[in-house]
DNA sequence: AGCACGCCGACT
DNA sequence: GTCGGCGTGCTC
């Protein structure tokens, strides 16, 4: 019988489009499946982590496939279902499925090969045939068995070693060696028993009296009986040192004369309770009851059901009842929620329901974190029945999912900016739950107008809850016109007489006050009063903002700083002044205005590292501060009690933000805040300034008029052709130089024209038209629903080939974004 | 994406 | 003269 040889089609966690071959090694053919991860040579000496995508006899007919170096799984890392949901996301966001094999699996499983050098033993040299370089990495090896390439780099001060590496290895002056290294380090606690042999009550006297003159060592004994009476669970050594109060040499001690035995145990970073928590707490009111109830109607005949429940009308409670009723059929449960979203808050209630049943999954979590959380899910352990975690939980390795819950569905961090795949997680988990025959609920007191037209054309089932819960009344919110305000010179700083008198009510009644500015740093703009100049960022078209904590300007888009002049660099005059405000600025004329309240101040300058966010929030909810100034990060789903006044200080930014979905944003955004106001029996109060008060949306926030806005923001979409009407892709083009990218974008746009017509939106530069030195310019594709996704997309995809045929052009990143948010 | 190869300007 | 800039082509 001929030897047949087996070939296996692998995905690269690269940007490109096809799929590679490699040939199996003899004797592999029987233990390689699909979705486990191979090792593979890839171009002249990288070593990359694949994934197995088809085992095959078929031989490549032009060229000879390579060998799989190793097989690093035996079991597949991703299942058939993943497989299928990644191919998905893939032709439906216009990205390779590399790309989507990169995001979707933690960073840790993706070993990538390193070079080491390596001396070559035998081989003798002579000091005189050698090149000063040459020389340096030779004698840099006579210390260290080997070196990375970064090292030679940092002893050779060169930034290119590789051709200088080739040679030695040429001349056989060093070896050259690929290392995988595996990023996942298994944890392990060291644990100590009894030595069994002490274990008769009779031989424990003995021993005690044995150790009376190691009063340390006899502490040690005492304390291991005291915890072992309480717990089974395997003592740790360091929880024994600490409970017992002695030192790591008294039980090393003990463990040399053989009366405790050592064992390591292998355990996860992320520990669970051992708890099964307890769902009988939980009573639903009489309409979350109703709700419940339509929920489960709905999913009889629908697949994706919206609940649509004002803030504070408690969609939680709702969803763990819906969460545990799949729970009890045995089947896995993802809940979805914003990043930001995704507080020890609501972990901790969902931990009292589910107990250890709950998994969370978060950026914030190491590498190492992440595996464990994979893994279990994959297990289908008990410990990942539910899994809550933001928008990347949805590429774990679910095999029996019967629920996603997707919170707060509205939120556009939903969607992913940057790298490719730019995924919806709303959408994509809605795919995802076709595949598991599984049922969606998306929650949200402000719904997409995607989801409720979905609603409103019958795709998606609904259920609305409209009060509170416990009774408590929705907030009364009033608009600040600060125009006539501004003009008669009343306003303070930016508070308006009207918010003052708020904020000092609030404060004399011992509540709290949230101010929602959705800008940070202390002003956007600096500008010379002499000359008009205001800096701007070297890499960017923007102007710097100005953070007085640490007297600097920053670039907001590519984080370059510089210290805060004080001469304008234009003209020299000392005439600078800010425009503009942000939280920062804000911060500073509360403590003018109050100088006896306490504030805080929540934003991407205050959160940053891992606890931050966390302590701001639980200050907060403890009482520390009285009022808390913040960015968009205030309007996430947070349940402060005692807040009973919120305060807008300009809505106006938000509504003339320069996109389709400003509005819809806006009212989003505005009720969201509003809702933090009065969640217990006294009713709260939001005021909201602005210069526009007869602007619709801010009339329709006012009256909580969400029916109102949905209708005029849909006749807007309708006119105009945007989603939902429409769908829409946005090809975005970066480059360096500004009349290449020019000349691209407008190449492209005249051939999508020729195509498309009157669909095409464009070229046009975006509000910030270059960023990091990159160009950008933009085209909007819109596509009729009538009109074919495949095909539409395939017609841009034939363009882009053209396109990059013409090598001028060649250069020039083109982007796609479908859908984009 | 990375990486090599190859061709031009500015410095040890 | 070399280093490193980045344009071009290729990766099973």
């Amino acid at each position: 019988m001929m030897l047949m040889e087996v070939f296996a089609d692998v995905i690269l966690p690269i940007p490109l489009e096809r799929l590679f071959t490699y040939r199996l090694p003899d004797g592999l053919t029987t233990e390689l499946e699909r979705g486990m991860r191979v090792a593979v040579p890839f171009g002249k000496s990288k070593i990359y982590t694949a994934l197995v995508y088809r085992i095959h006899k078929d031989p490549p007919v032009a060229y000879e496939a390579k060998e799989i170096h190793e097989v690093i799984d035996r079991v597949p890392l991703v299942n058939a279902t993943q497989i299928e949901h990644w191919k998905w996301i893939a032709s439906y966001y216009m990205c390779t499925l590399g790309e989507v094999f990169r995001t979707a699996v933690p960073s840790a499983f993706l070993l990538e090969s390193e070079t080491l050098v390596l001396r070559n033993g035998e081989k003798e040299w002579d000091q005189e045939s050698l090149s000063d370089q040459e020389f340096l990495v030779l004698e840099a090896l006579e210390h260290q068995a080997s070196l990375k390439i970064q090292e030679v780099c940092d002893i050779l001060e060169i930034k290119t070693v590789l051709p200088l590496l080739h040679r030695m290895y040429e001349k056989g002056l060093i070896q050259l060696r690929e290392t995988l290294h595996d990023q996942y380090k298994p944890k392990y606690i060291r644990t100590l028993t009894l030595n069994p042999q002490y274990e008769s009550e009779k031989d424990l006297n003995a021993l005690l009296d044995e150790l009376s003159r190691a009063p340390k060592q006899r502490q040690v004994l005492l304390t291991l009986f005291q915890l072992r009476a309480v717990s089974r669970l395997p003592l740790s050594a360091s929880d024994l040192q600490k409970k017992s109060g002695t030192s790591a040499g008294v039980i090393r001690g003990l463990i040399d004369k053989g009366i405790l035995q050592e064992k390591k145990i292998r355990t996860d970073r992320v520990t669970y309770e051992d708890d099964n928590g307890d769902l009988d707490k939980l009573i639903l009111s009489d309409f979350q009851r109703k709700s419940l109830e339509e929920i489960t109607a709905s999913f009889k005949d629908r697949d994706v059901t919206l609940l649509h429940g004002v803030t504070s009308s408690g969609k939680t409670e709702v969803y763990m009842k819906l969460m545990e009723s799949f729970l009890a059929e045995g089947k896995q449960v993802l809940y979805l929620l914003p990043e930001i979203a995704l507080t020890t808050q609501l972990i901790s209630r969902l931990q009292s329901c589910f107990g250890s049943r709950v998994s969370v999954f978060h950026s914030r979590f190491s590498l190492n974190e992440r595996v464990e959380v994979w893994n279990n899910v994959r297990r289908n352990e008990e410990k990942a029945q539910v899994v809550i975690g933001a928008r990347s939980s949805l590429f774990l390795p679910f095999d029996n999912l019967g629920l996603v819950i997707v919170d707060e569905e509205h939120e556009n961090s939903f969607k992913q900016f940057d790298p490719a795949p730019r995924y919806h997680a709303r959408d994509a988990a809605i795919v995802l739950a076709t595949l598991h025959k599984a049922k969606v609920l998306l929650g949200s007191a402000t719904p997409s107008l995607e989801s409720f037209y979905n609603v409103r054309t019958g795709k998606y089932g609904y259920t609305t809850m409209e009060q509170r819960f416990g009774g408590v009344q929705m907030p009364v919110v009033d608009l600040v016109d600060i125009r006539d305000a501004s003009r008669r010179k009343r306003m303070t700083g930016h508070f308006s007489e009207a918010l003052i008198a708020g904020i000092k009510e609030t404060l004399a009644l011992k509540e709290q006050v949230i101010l929602f500015q959705n800008r940070r740093g202390y002003a956007p703009i600096v500008e010379c009063m002499t000359c008009g100049h205001a800096p701007q960022c070297p890499n960017c078209d923007v102007s710097l903002t100005y953070h007085q904590g640490r007297n600097e300007l920053r670039c907001h888009y590519c984080g370059y700083s510089e210290k805060m002049m004080v001469q304008c660099v234009a003209c020299g005059n000392a005439t600078l002044d800010t425009r503009g405000f942000g939280t920062e600025q804000i911060e500073k004329e509360l403590k003018e205005l109050f100088p006896e309240a306490r504030t805080g101040r929540m934003d991407l300058d205050t959160t940053r590292g891992k606890f931050a966010y966390e302590k701001i929030i639980t200050g907060f909810a403890s009482g520390d501060f009285d009022i808390l100034v913040g960015t968009q990060m205030v309007t996430k789903g947070l349940d402060f009690r005692h807040v009973n006044l919120v305060g807008i200080m300009n809505a106006d930014a938000l509504l003339n933000f320069p996109d389709f979905r400003a509005h819809e944003r806006s009212f989003q955004l505005l009720t969201q805040v509003a809702g933090r106001a009065g969640r217990t029996e006294k009713r709260g109060k939001v005021l909201i300034q602005t210069y526009n008060p007869q602007n619709p949306v801010l009339r329709q926030v006012v009256k909580g008029d969400y029916a109102g806005m949905y209708e005029e923001q849909m006749s807007q979409r309708r006119e105009y052709l945007y989603p939902p009407v429409n769908r829409i892709i946005r090809i975005s083009f970066k480059h360096r130089a500004y009349p290449t990218l020019n000349e691209a974008a407008s190449w492209f746009g005249k051939a999508l024209r020729n195509v498309f017509d009157t669909s095409v939106l464009g070229p046009e530069f975006p509000p910030v038209a270059r960023i990091r030195n990159q160009y950008i310019k933009q085209v909007l594709v819109k596509i009729p629903r009538e009109q074919s996704l495949t095909q539409t997309k395939n017609s841009i995809k034939r363009i882009e080939n053209s396109f990059n045929a013409i090598s001028q052009y060649r250069s020039v990143r083109v982007i796609y974004d479908v859908d984009y948010f």
